[in-house]
RNA sequence: GGGUCGGUGGCAGAGUGGUCAAAUGCAUCAGACUGUAAAUCUGACGCCGCAAGGCUUCGGGGGUUCGACUCCCUCCCGGCCCA
Protein backbone atom coordinates (compact mmCIF):
# COMPACT_ATOMS: atom_id res chain seq x y z
CA UNK A 1 0.00 0.00 0.00
CA UNK A 2 1.19 3.29 -1.11
CA UNK A 3 2.00 5.85 2.14
CA UNK A 4 0.35 8.64 1.55
CA UNK A 5 2.09 11.76 2.41
CA UNK A 6 0.34 14.31 4.70
CA UNK A 7 3.24 17.27 4.94
CA UNK A 8 1.09 20.53 5.07
CA UNK A 9 4.16 22.36 3.95
CA UNK A 10 4.07 20.02 0.42
CA UNK A 11 1.15 19.90 0.41
CA UNK A 12 0.56 23.94 0.63
CA UNK A 13 2.75 24.36 -2.76
CA UNK A 14 0.99 21.43 -4.92
CA UNK A 15 -1.81 23.21 -4.17
CA UNK A 16 -0.08 26.62 -5.07
CA UNK A 17 2.24 26.35 -7.50
CA UNK A 18 0.85 27.04 -10.88
CA UNK A 19 -2.84 26.73 -9.52
CA UNK A 20 -5.26 28.65 -11.06
CA UNK A 21 -8.40 27.55 -9.49
CA UNK A 22 -9.55 25.11 -7.33
CA UNK A 23 -12.96 23.88 -7.05
CA UNK A 24 -14.81 23.83 -5.20
CA UNK A 25 -12.10 25.61 -3.19
CA UNK A 26 -8.72 25.01 -1.63
CA UNK A 27 -9.74 24.69 1.70
CA UNK A 28 -11.43 21.89 1.55
CA UNK A 29 -9.65 19.84 -0.96
CA UNK A 30 -6.20 20.46 1.14
CA UNK A 31 -8.41 18.73 4.00
CA UNK A 32 -8.88 15.87 2.43
CA UNK A 33 -5.39 15.41 1.31
CA UNK A 34 -4.52 16.60 4.87
CA UNK A 35 -6.89 13.85 6.08
CA UNK A 36 -4.46 10.98 4.63
CA UNK A 37 -6.86 9.47 2.00
CA UNK A 38 -5.51 8.12 -1.45
CA UNK A 39 -7.06 10.23 -3.81
CA UNK A 40 -7.54 9.04 -7.78
CA UNK A 41 -6.75 12.15 -9.95
CA UNK A 42 -6.51 11.97 -13.58
CA UNK A 43 -5.64 14.42 -16.83
CA UNK A 44 -6.64 13.56 -20.13
CA UNK A 45 -4.54 14.13 -23.42
CA UNK A 46 -6.18 13.90 -26.48
CA UNK A 47 -3.45 12.39 -28.98
CA UNK A 48 -4.45 14.82 -31.98
CA UNK A 49 -0.39 15.41 -32.91
CA UNK A 50 2.60 12.97 -32.47
CA UNK A 51 4.04 15.45 -29.65
CA UNK A 52 3.19 16.32 -26.31
CA UNK A 53 3.61 19.69 -25.82
CA UNK A 54 5.18 22.27 -23.44
CA UNK A 55 1.62 22.87 -21.99
CA UNK A 56 0.80 19.50 -21.59
CA UNK A 57 4.00 19.19 -19.46
CA UNK A 58 2.83 21.58 -17.23
CA UNK A 59 -0.05 19.48 -16.37
CA UNK A 60 1.67 16.30 -16.18
CA UNK A 61 4.31 18.07 -14.16
CA UNK A 62 1.43 18.63 -11.62
CA UNK A 63 0.35 15.10 -11.60
CA UNK A 64 3.73 14.12 -10.44
CA UNK A 65 3.41 15.82 -7.65
CA UNK A 66 0.59 14.20 -6.44
CA UNK A 67 1.95 10.94 -7.00
CA UNK A 68 5.02 12.32 -4.80
CA UNK A 69 2.51 12.49 -2.31
CA UNK A 70 1.19 9.03 -2.87
CA UNK A 71 -1.98 9.64 -4.83
CA UNK A 72 -3.21 7.38 -7.23
CA UNK A 73 -1.96 9.02 -10.94
CA UNK A 74 -4.20 8.14 -14.31
CA UNK A 75 -3.05 9.33 -17.12
CA UNK A 76 -5.71 9.46 -19.67
CA UNK A 77 -5.06 9.22 -23.61
CA UNK A 78 -8.56 10.73 -25.06
CA UNK A 79 -8.38 7.98 -28.07
CA UNK A 80 -12.58 8.93 -27.67
CA UNK A 81 -12.50 12.55 -26.82
CA UNK A 82 -9.92 13.08 -29.76
CA UNK A 83 -12.15 11.91 -32.63
CA UNK A 84 -14.98 14.36 -31.71
CA UNK A 85 -12.31 17.52 -31.35
CA UNK A 86 -12.27 19.46 -28.27
CA UNK A 87 -13.89 22.61 -29.33
CA UNK A 88 -11.85 24.74 -26.70
CA UNK A 89 -10.13 27.72 -27.79
CA UNK A 90 -10.38 26.95 -31.32
CA UNK A 91 -12.72 28.99 -33.59
CA UNK A 92 -12.44 26.38 -36.35
CA UNK A 93 -14.05 23.07 -36.05
CA UNK A 94 -10.88 20.39 -35.56
CA UNK A 95 -10.92 17.98 -38.40
CA UNK A 96 -12.19 14.46 -37.88
CA UNK A 97 -9.31 11.98 -37.03
CA UNK A 98 -8.88 8.35 -37.97
CA UNK A 99 -8.42 5.49 -35.28
CA UNK A 100 -5.12 4.89 -36.76
CA UNK A 101 -3.83 8.34 -36.71
CA UNK A 102 -4.93 8.50 -33.01
CA UNK A 103 -3.19 5.39 -32.02
CA UNK A 104 0.31 6.03 -33.53
CA UNK A 105 -0.27 9.69 -31.60
CA UNK A 106 -0.66 7.84 -29.03
CA UNK A 107 2.03 5.56 -28.78
CA UNK A 108 4.72 7.91 -27.81
CA UNK A 109 3.16 9.76 -25.41
CA UNK A 110 3.99 7.51 -22.35
CA UNK A 111 7.69 7.69 -23.15
CA UNK A 112 7.22 12.01 -23.73
CA UNK A 113 5.88 11.98 -20.49
CA UNK A 114 7.72 9.77 -18.36
CA UNK A 115 10.39 12.68 -17.66
CA UNK A 116 8.05 14.00 -15.36
CA UNK A 117 5.58 11.37 -14.35
CA UNK A 118 6.89 7.55 -13.56
CA UNK A 119 5.08 4.56 -14.69
CA UNK A 120 7.04 2.09 -12.91
CA UNK A 121 8.37 1.81 -9.48
CA UNK A 122 6.11 2.06 -6.65
CA UNK A 123 3.29 4.15 -7.09
CA UNK A 124 3.40 4.04 -10.77
CA UNK A 125 0.26 6.49 -13.22
CA UNK A 126 -1.50 3.77 -15.16
CA UNK A 127 -2.48 4.71 -18.60
CA UNK A 128 -5.92 4.79 -19.75
CA UNK A 129 -8.10 4.99 -22.66
CA UNK A 130 -11.17 6.33 -22.66
CA UNK A 131 -12.11 5.02 -25.41
CA UNK A 132 -12.56 1.94 -23.24
CA UNK A 133 -15.92 2.80 -22.22
CA UNK A 134 -17.38 5.45 -24.54
CA UNK A 135 -16.87 3.07 -27.74
CA UNK A 136 -19.63 1.21 -25.58
CA UNK A 137 -21.93 4.23 -24.86
CA UNK A 138 -25.41 3.67 -25.90
CA UNK A 139 -28.13 6.12 -27.58
CA UNK A 140 -29.76 5.71 -24.66
CA UNK A 141 -27.09 6.21 -21.92
CA UNK A 142 -25.97 9.45 -23.70
CA UNK A 143 -29.57 10.70 -23.99
CA UNK A 144 -29.36 10.25 -20.59
CA UNK A 145 -26.06 12.22 -20.10
CA UNK A 146 -27.32 15.42 -22.39
CA UNK A 147 -30.41 15.48 -19.78
CA UNK A 148 -27.89 16.61 -17.00
CA UNK A 149 -27.05 19.77 -19.01
CA UNK A 150 -29.13 22.90 -20.74
CA UNK A 151 -28.19 24.37 -24.09
CA UNK A 152 -28.12 27.87 -22.42
CA UNK A 153 -24.98 26.33 -20.29
CA UNK A 154 -23.59 24.71 -23.35
CA UNK A 155 -23.96 27.94 -25.70
CA UNK A 156 -22.77 29.96 -22.64
CA UNK A 157 -18.85 28.99 -22.84
CA UNK A 158 -16.99 31.66 -24.89
CA UNK A 159 -15.36 29.96 -27.54
CA UNK A 160 -18.97 29.16 -28.99
CA UNK A 161 -20.33 32.91 -28.07
CA UNK A 162 -17.52 33.90 -30.38
CA UNK A 163 -17.92 31.58 -32.93
CA UNK A 164 -22.01 32.98 -32.86
CA UNK A 165 -20.56 36.28 -32.98
CA UNK A 166 -18.36 35.31 -36.44
CA UNK A 167 -20.81 33.42 -38.05
CA UNK A 168 -19.08 30.28 -37.93
CA UNK A 169 -20.52 27.16 -37.77
CA UNK A 170 -20.78 25.40 -34.24
CA UNK A 171 -21.66 21.40 -34.90
CA UNK A 172 -23.82 19.80 -32.29
CA UNK A 173 -21.26 16.49 -31.60
CA UNK A 174 -19.34 19.77 -30.52
CA UNK A 175 -21.29 19.96 -27.45
CA UNK A 176 -21.12 16.27 -26.52
CA UNK A 177 -16.94 17.23 -25.79
CA UNK A 178 -17.68 18.31 -22.46
CA UNK A 179 -20.40 15.41 -22.39
CA UNK A 180 -17.68 12.41 -22.88
CA UNK A 181 -14.97 14.10 -21.10
CA UNK A 182 -17.13 14.73 -17.61
CA UNK A 183 -17.97 10.54 -18.23
CA UNK A 184 -14.60 10.00 -18.02
CA UNK A 185 -14.68 11.44 -14.57
CA UNK A 186 -17.55 9.13 -13.66
CA UNK A 187 -16.16 5.78 -15.32
CA UNK A 188 -13.16 6.37 -13.78
CA UNK A 189 -14.78 7.61 -10.85
CA UNK A 190 -11.99 10.13 -9.62
CA UNK A 191 -11.75 12.74 -6.63
CA UNK A 192 -9.67 15.28 -8.81
CA UNK A 193 -8.75 16.05 -12.64
CA UNK A 194 -6.82 18.58 -13.04
CA UNK A 195 -5.61 20.67 -16.43
CA UNK A 196 -5.31 23.74 -17.86
CA UNK A 197 -7.27 26.73 -17.28
CA UNK A 198 -9.00 26.78 -20.89
CA UNK A 199 -10.10 23.22 -19.88
CA UNK A 200 -12.42 24.66 -16.75
CA UNK A 201 -15.56 24.20 -18.42
CA UNK A 202 -15.12 20.60 -19.58
CA UNK A 203 -13.59 19.76 -15.90
CA UNK A 204 -16.63 21.48 -14.41
CA UNK A 205 -18.81 19.10 -16.58
CA UNK A 206 -17.26 16.38 -15.16
CA UNK A 207 -18.06 17.74 -11.56
CA UNK A 208 -21.97 17.86 -12.35
CA UNK A 209 -22.30 14.58 -13.59
CA UNK A 210 -19.72 13.02 -10.59
CA UNK A 211 -22.15 14.87 -8.38
CA UNK A 212 -25.17 13.86 -9.94
CA UNK A 213 -24.64 10.21 -10.98
CA UNK A 214 -21.98 9.17 -8.49
CA UNK A 215 -22.97 11.50 -5.55
CA UNK A 216 -19.35 12.19 -5.34
CA UNK A 217 -17.63 15.56 -5.17
CA UNK A 218 -14.57 15.50 -7.64
CA UNK A 219 -12.38 18.29 -7.21
CA UNK A 220 -11.24 20.14 -10.10
CA UNK A 221 -7.80 21.98 -9.60
CA UNK A 222 -7.07 24.27 -12.95
CA UNK A 223 -3.56 25.69 -13.60
CA UNK A 224 -2.22 28.45 -15.38
CA UNK A 225 -1.28 28.69 -18.93
CA UNK A 226 2.30 28.92 -19.57
CA UNK A 227 2.43 32.60 -21.34
CA UNK A 228 3.94 35.63 -20.92
CA UNK A 229 2.57 38.44 -20.03
CA UNK A 230 0.98 39.81 -22.46
CA UNK A 231 -0.74 37.06 -22.47
CA UNK A 232 0.68 34.71 -25.50
CA UNK A 233 0.77 31.19 -25.09
CA UNK A 234 3.33 29.04 -25.59
CA UNK A 235 1.53 26.85 -27.79
CA UNK A 236 2.33 25.10 -31.30
CA UNK A 237 0.59 27.67 -33.02
CA UNK A 238 2.90 30.15 -31.94
CA UNK A 239 6.04 29.05 -33.72
CA UNK A 240 8.27 28.68 -30.42
CA UNK A 241 6.69 25.15 -29.29
CA UNK A 242 8.60 23.09 -27.09
CA UNK A 243 7.85 19.55 -28.08
CA UNK A 244 8.70 16.51 -25.17
CA UNK A 245 10.24 14.03 -28.22
CA UNK A 246 12.26 16.91 -29.48
CA UNK A 247 15.92 16.55 -29.07
CA UNK A 248 17.89 17.78 -26.62
CA UNK A 249 19.68 20.82 -28.41
CA UNK A 250 16.50 21.57 -30.57
CA UNK A 251 14.47 21.59 -26.92
CA UNK A 252 17.26 23.67 -25.39
CA UNK A 253 17.02 26.30 -28.23
CA UNK A 254 13.33 26.14 -28.57
CA UNK A 255 13.50 27.48 -24.61
CA UNK A 256 15.90 29.98 -25.38
CA UNK A 257 13.27 31.49 -28.37
CA UNK A 258 10.77 31.86 -25.25
CA UNK A 259 10.38 35.59 -24.75
CA UNK A 260 11.60 36.94 -21.54
CA UNK A 261 8.15 37.01 -19.38
CA UNK A 262 7.80 33.30 -19.91
CA UNK A 263 10.83 32.89 -18.02
CA UNK A 264 10.05 32.80 -14.30
CA UNK A 265 6.71 31.18 -14.81
CA UNK A 266 8.79 28.47 -16.74
CA UNK A 267 10.51 27.82 -13.99
CA UNK A 268 7.31 27.18 -12.08
CA UNK A 269 5.30 25.53 -14.09
CA UNK A 270 7.09 23.51 -16.11
CA UNK A 271 10.13 22.48 -13.86
CA UNK A 272 10.97 20.92 -10.53
CA UNK A 273 13.13 23.46 -8.79
CA UNK A 274 11.83 24.73 -5.54
CA UNK A 275 9.96 27.37 -4.78
CA UNK A 276 12.36 29.90 -3.29
CA UNK A 277 14.40 29.39 -6.13
CA UNK A 278 11.42 30.61 -8.86
CA UNK A 279 11.10 33.39 -6.26
CA UNK A 280 15.04 33.78 -6.43
CA UNK A 281 15.03 34.28 -10.42
CA UNK A 282 11.64 36.56 -10.34
CA UNK A 283 13.61 38.83 -8.03
CA UNK A 284 16.49 38.93 -10.33
CA UNK A 285 15.04 39.33 -13.76
CA UNK A 286 13.89 42.62 -11.90
CA UNK A 287 17.25 43.47 -11.96
CA UNK A 288 18.62 45.28 -14.80
CA UNK A 289 21.90 44.56 -14.11
CA UNK A 290 21.22 40.96 -14.91
CA UNK A 291 20.86 39.36 -18.22
CA UNK A 292 17.79 37.58 -18.87
CA UNK A 293 19.35 35.18 -21.20
CA UNK A 294 21.14 33.55 -18.16
CA UNK A 295 18.33 32.90 -16.36
CA UNK A 296 16.72 31.53 -19.63
CA UNK A 297 20.02 29.13 -20.12
CA UNK A 298 19.13 27.90 -16.91
CA UNK A 299 15.57 27.38 -17.36
CA UNK A 300 16.15 25.79 -21.15
CA UNK A 301 19.01 23.56 -19.12
CA UNK A 302 16.57 22.23 -16.23
CA UNK A 303 13.74 21.57 -19.00
CA UNK A 304 16.23 19.54 -21.50
CA UNK A 305 17.17 18.05 -17.45
CA UNK A 306 13.96 16.69 -16.95
CA UNK A 307 13.23 15.19 -20.20
CA UNK A 308 16.96 13.78 -21.05
CA UNK A 309 19.04 13.95 -18.31
CA UNK A 310 21.87 15.44 -16.92
CA UNK A 311 24.48 14.75 -19.61
CA UNK A 312 22.35 15.61 -22.45
CA UNK A 313 21.31 19.26 -21.21
CA UNK A 314 25.66 19.19 -20.70
CA UNK A 315 25.77 18.86 -24.31
CA UNK A 316 22.16 20.64 -25.30
CA UNK A 317 23.64 23.89 -23.40
CA UNK A 318 26.94 23.28 -24.96
CA UNK A 319 25.66 23.28 -28.40
CA UNK A 320 23.76 26.77 -27.96
CA UNK A 321 26.85 28.41 -26.37
CA UNK A 322 29.05 27.18 -29.38
CA UNK A 323 26.83 27.62 -32.60
CA UNK A 324 24.44 30.71 -31.04
CA UNK A 325 26.49 32.29 -29.26
CA UNK A 326 30.04 31.84 -30.38
CA UNK A 327 28.64 30.93 -33.90
CA UNK A 328 31.42 28.15 -34.07
CA UNK A 329 30.61 25.07 -36.23
CA UNK A 330 29.23 22.36 -33.14
CA UNK A 331 31.40 19.74 -32.39
CA UNK A 332 28.83 16.69 -34.57
CA UNK A 333 27.92 17.49 -37.69
CA UNK A 334 25.72 15.02 -40.44
CA UNK A 335 27.76 14.22 -43.03
CA UNK A 336 25.95 14.11 -46.64
CA UNK A 337 27.36 12.56 -49.69
CA UNK A 338 27.58 14.96 -52.52
CA UNK A 339 28.30 14.23 -56.26
CA UNK A 340 31.51 15.87 -58.27
CA UNK A 341 29.96 18.31 -60.19
CA UNK A 342 26.90 18.64 -58.85
CA UNK A 343 25.12 22.10 -58.15
CA UNK A 344 24.95 23.21 -54.81
CA UNK A 345 21.29 24.45 -55.12
CA UNK A 346 20.44 20.41 -55.72
CA UNK A 347 22.92 19.45 -53.04
CA UNK A 348 21.29 21.88 -50.71
CA UNK A 349 17.56 20.55 -51.22
CA UNK A 350 18.38 17.12 -51.34
CA UNK A 351 19.88 17.41 -47.71
CA UNK A 352 16.26 18.68 -46.75
CA UNK A 353 18.14 22.14 -46.18
CA UNK A 354 15.67 24.15 -48.03
CA UNK A 355 12.56 23.57 -49.41
CA UNK A 356 12.40 24.03 -53.34
CA UNK A 357 15.37 25.33 -55.64
CA UNK A 358 14.22 28.29 -54.97
CA UNK A 359 14.06 28.22 -52.22
CA UNK A 360 17.59 27.12 -51.72
CA UNK A 361 18.71 30.19 -54.25
CA UNK A 362 17.07 32.32 -52.00
CA UNK A 363 19.34 31.48 -49.11
CA UNK A 364 22.06 31.75 -51.41
CA UNK A 365 21.59 35.03 -52.17
CA UNK A 366 20.52 36.39 -49.24
CA UNK A 367 24.23 35.17 -47.15
CA UNK A 368 22.70 32.71 -45.64
CA UNK A 369 24.99 29.96 -47.41
CA UNK A 370 28.43 29.60 -46.36
CA UNK A 371 31.58 26.50 -47.01
CA UNK A 372 33.78 26.47 -44.01
CA UNK A 373 33.24 30.43 -43.06
CA UNK A 374 33.30 31.05 -46.49
CA UNK A 375 29.44 32.84 -47.88
CA UNK A 376 29.00 31.55 -50.89
CA UNK A 377 27.31 34.15 -53.76
CA UNK A 378 27.07 32.44 -56.49
CA UNK A 379 24.02 30.54 -57.56
CA UNK A 380 25.83 28.68 -59.92
CA UNK A 381 28.77 26.75 -58.00
CA UNK A 382 28.81 22.94 -58.21
CA UNK A 383 29.93 20.56 -55.97
CA UNK A 384 33.73 19.47 -56.30
CA UNK A 385 36.25 17.12 -55.08
CA UNK A 386 38.07 20.02 -52.95
CA UNK A 387 35.03 20.48 -50.99
CA UNK A 388 35.49 16.96 -49.27
CA UNK A 389 35.39 17.32 -46.01
CA UNK A 390 34.39 21.35 -45.84
CA UNK A 391 31.16 22.57 -43.52
CA UNK A 392 28.16 24.06 -45.23
CA UNK A 393 26.35 25.97 -42.95
CA UNK A 394 22.54 26.65 -43.93
CA UNK A 395 20.64 29.57 -42.43
CA UNK A 396 21.56 30.13 -38.88
CA UNK A 397 21.92 26.27 -37.17
CA UNK A 398 22.15 24.05 -39.86
CA UNK A 399 25.38 22.33 -40.69
CA UNK A 400 26.80 19.50 -42.79
CA UNK A 401 29.80 18.05 -43.35
CA UNK A 402 30.07 17.44 -47.44
CA UNK A 403 31.89 14.07 -48.91
CA UNK A 404 32.18 13.63 -51.95
CA UNK A 405 33.62 10.86 -53.03
C1' G B 1 -38.06 23.75 -47.72
C1' G B 2 -37.72 29.42 -48.99
C1' G B 3 -34.65 33.84 -49.03
C1' U B 4 -29.79 35.68 -48.78
C1' C B 5 -24.49 35.89 -48.32
C1' G B 6 -20.24 33.17 -49.03
C1' G B 7 -16.09 29.03 -50.39
C1' U B 8 -9.02 32.62 -52.63
C1' G B 9 -2.02 30.75 -51.17
C1' G B 10 0.01 27.44 -44.05
C1' C B 11 -3.94 30.70 -41.57
C1' A B 12 -6.83 35.23 -41.66
C1' G B 13 -8.47 38.26 -45.55
C1' A B 14 -8.52 41.84 -50.24
C1' G B 15 -9.47 41.33 -55.30
C1' U B 16 -14.91 41.02 -59.03
C1' G B 17 -12.83 40.35 -67.24
C1' G B 18 -6.35 41.76 -68.95
C1' U B 19 -1.85 46.06 -65.08
C1' C B 20 -2.96 38.87 -60.71
C1' A B 21 1.49 34.14 -58.93
C1' A B 22 -2.94 37.33 -56.77
C1' A B 23 -3.01 43.49 -51.78
C1' U B 24 -2.45 43.36 -46.47
C1' G B 25 -1.71 41.00 -41.64
C1' C B 26 0.01 36.57 -39.08
C1' A B 27 3.13 32.46 -39.55
C1' U B 28 7.68 30.93 -42.06
C1' C B 29 12.72 31.63 -44.07
C1' A B 30 17.38 34.63 -44.79
C1' G B 31 20.25 38.90 -43.32
C1' A B 32 21.56 43.02 -39.96
C1' C B 33 21.69 44.24 -35.07
C1' U B 34 21.60 42.55 -30.00
C1' G B 35 21.65 40.65 -24.12
C1' U B 36 19.59 35.09 -26.84
C1' A B 37 17.55 31.28 -31.62
C1' A B 38 13.90 37.48 -27.52
C1' A B 39 12.68 42.41 -29.31
C1' U B 40 13.61 45.63 -33.47
C1' C B 41 14.92 46.56 -38.55
C1' U B 42 15.71 44.85 -43.85
C1' G B 43 14.63 41.38 -47.54
C1' A B 44 12.35 36.99 -49.35
C1' C B 45 8.13 34.04 -49.34
C1' G B 46 3.87 28.62 -55.74
C1' C B 47 7.08 25.29 -58.96
C1' C B 48 10.97 24.87 -62.91
C1' G B 49 14.72 28.10 -64.99
C1' C B 50 21.40 31.74 -64.50
C1' A B 51 17.93 34.54 -67.13
C1' A B 52 14.33 35.47 -70.67
C1' G B 53 10.45 32.85 -69.89
C1' G B 54 7.44 28.63 -68.92
C1' C B 55 4.15 25.69 -65.88
C1' U B 56 0.39 24.82 -62.02
C1' U B 57 -3.02 27.53 -58.49
C1' C B 58 -8.35 31.21 -56.32
C1' G B 59 -14.51 24.65 -53.76
C1' G B 60 -15.38 20.48 -58.21
C1' G B 61 -16.80 19.93 -63.39
C1' G B 62 -18.31 22.23 -67.93
C1' G B 63 -18.88 26.74 -70.97
C1' U B 64 -18.40 32.07 -72.98
C1' U B 65 -14.02 35.02 -74.41
C1' C B 66 -8.14 36.70 -77.93
C1' G B 67 -7.98 36.51 -72.40
C1' A B 68 -11.47 34.32 -66.30
C1' C B 69 -10.04 34.51 -59.34
C1' U B 70 -13.45 37.71 -61.88
C1' C B 71 -19.10 36.31 -66.59
C1' C B 72 -22.66 31.88 -67.56
C1' C B 73 -24.33 26.69 -66.42
C1' U B 74 -24.07 22.77 -63.09
C1' C B 75 -22.59 20.07 -58.82
C1' C B 76 -20.57 20.00 -53.77
C1' C B 77 -19.93 22.58 -48.98
C1' G B 78 -20.98 26.41 -45.24
C1' G B 79 -23.06 31.05 -42.49
C1' C B 80 -27.31 34.03 -41.46
C1' C B 81 -32.71 34.99 -41.59
C1' C B 82 -37.59 32.77 -42.25
C1' A B 83 -40.37 28.05 -41.88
Amino acid sequence: MTKVITDEKMIDEVLERGVEQIFPDKKTLKEKLMSGERIRLYCGYDPTAPSLHIGNAVTINKLSQFQKLGHEIIFLIGDFTCMIGDPTDKLATRKKMTREEILENAKGYQKQASGYLKFDGENPAQIMYNSEWNDKLTFKELIELSSNFTVQQMIQRDMFQKRMAEEKPIYLHEFLYPLTQGYDSVVMNVDLEIGGNDQMFNMLAGRTLQKNINNKEKFVVTLKLLADETGKKMGKSEGNAVFLDQAPQDMYGAVMSWTDGTIAVGFEMATNVSMQEVKEVEEALKDEKNNPRDYKMKLAYEMVKINYGEEAADKAQENFVRTVQKKEVPDVVVEENGNNGEKLIDFIVRAKLASSNGDAKRKIEQGGVSIDGEIVKDIQIKISKDMNGKILKVGKREFRKIIVK
